[in-house]
DNA sequence: ATCAGTGCAAACTTTTTGCACCGCA
DNA sequence: TGCGGTGCAAAAAGTTTGCACTGAT
């Protein structure tokens, strides 16, 4: 907690950006979730004024702070970035409740997917620096 | 293109829904894309009106011709499905300027995925059927 | 001929922004 | 104490829907 207090700090520091009450319990609610999250479960969680929500991730994902994702339109999700989390994660979705939850792979499993991702990559001239798996099927509830 | 329609028509058909010409014409854009399109570029290069628009890509969807896909929160892309292109591909989204293209992967790469996958979801107690793999970095005109 | 589909316009939802006030570096 | 941040409310952007008309089967 402090650790995730002093990584998000440091690098709003570094951008001369503050680091307010309100964007300290953004992060530990991204912290706490072990998924991402939309921005009404982070109004609803964090009891901030929307507005307050929306610019706060604006300016954390701006820093790098975090990620902006969006499995449907209708509602994006934020998660912290790798980069203060320090842990590579995936996305297991649910085609039936549109529940997502995190899920990290083994350390050889994911170096496979990193050699055949720059594969691809070389084949097609494009750039990479990263790489979003998510595997999509029936969670627990919904089977 | 008569495939196409071929493949779409028996789809629809089968679900008793009805293949317009409005229908055919955004299923033929779709196809010659290359790359998930947003409803903005479908209302554009169709010349339909957005509600159209809107309303036969959620028929399309549920009746599995199209996939709703989202990479920003602000613009939903569709693109055709895999039961009707009969071709699995993943995309290379640009973080810089936000382009998406398609991209397709060797069978042995293709093989090597799902069996990373399958293991993950062995792991996680969770069904898969499908998955999705964004490679992100820079295209080749930002670069 | 019938009923699904269309097009317009209006409603609704999600996200962004203007503005006056507040509080941390 | 100044400037970035906050909260409210209003606007903008994206998507959905009601309704009367049209057209594919």
């Amino acid at each position: 907690m402090d650790r995730l207090h002093d990584r998000v700090g440091r690098r709003l520091a570094s951008r001369r950006v503050r680091y307010s009450r309100q964007r300290r319990e953004l992060a530990e609610v991204l912290a706490a979730a072990g998924r991402p999250l939309t921005t009404a479960e982070l109004v609803a969680r964090t009891g901030l004024p929307q507005s307050s929500v929306y610019r706060n991730l604006a300016t954390f994902e701006q820093v790098g702070v975090v990620d902006r994702i969006a499995f449907a339109a209708d509602h994006a999700r934020f998660e912290l970035a790798e980069d203060v989390t320090a842990r590579h994660h995936h996305h297991l979705v649910c085609t039936v409740c549109g529940a997502v939850e995190d899920t990290v792979m083994n350390t050889r499993q994911e170096r496979s997917l990193r050699r055949i991702i720059a594969a691809l990559a070389t084949a097609g001239a494009f750039e990479v620096d990263g790489h979003r798996l998510d595997v999509l099927g029936t969670c627990r509830v919904c089977a």
